[in-house]
DNA sequence: TCCATGACTCCGC
DNA sequence: CGCGGAGCCATGG
């Protein structure tokens, strides 16, 4: 695995439950502010159950559109699935949006650099 | 190395 | 608020 995609997981998994962050919040955090599509590709290579190549979990649900939206713009199963587990964490949608004034949350470096030192 | 591919974002209209 | 187009850049063939 790429140093990329290790830094988007150890971002991702500092989201704190019940909080979402945009795909261009982890890109800046992890030193790429324009690689917002990449931060996608990276969590669309997770395995199913959301694991990196670690075993790790990874809350992808946590990462959405910039706007409030969710990414999976005509996906069936992902999209709903998306919604239900950020729900369960407390999230609540405004229509089809998240206000992102009051559960965006902004990774931070000194974080991420822990997460990257630590195996678990 | 070049080229296609994307769970994005910003700008106009 | 929705759409189309352009920029962005990590990956993989």
């Amino acid at each position: 695995m790429s140093g990329f995609r290790a830094r988007v997981y150890a971002a991702v998994r500092a989201i704190p439950s019940g909080r979402v962050a945009s795909y261009g919040d982890v890109a800046a955090a992890v030193g790429s502010p324009r690689a917002a599509r990449q931060v996608g590709w990276s969590l669309a290579a997770l395995s199913e159950g959301g694991r990196d190549p670690q075993g790790r979990v990874v809350p992808w649900q946590r990462v959405i559109l910039t706007t409030g939206r969710l990414a999976f713009r005509g996906d069936p199963i992902r999209g709903p699935l998306q919604r239900a587990m950020l729900e369960d964490e407390g999230v609540v949608f405004e229509g089809d949006v998240v206000p992102m004034s009051r559960f965006r949350w902004q990774p931070q470096a000194d974080v991420l650099h822990d997460l990257l030192d630590d195996p678990g």
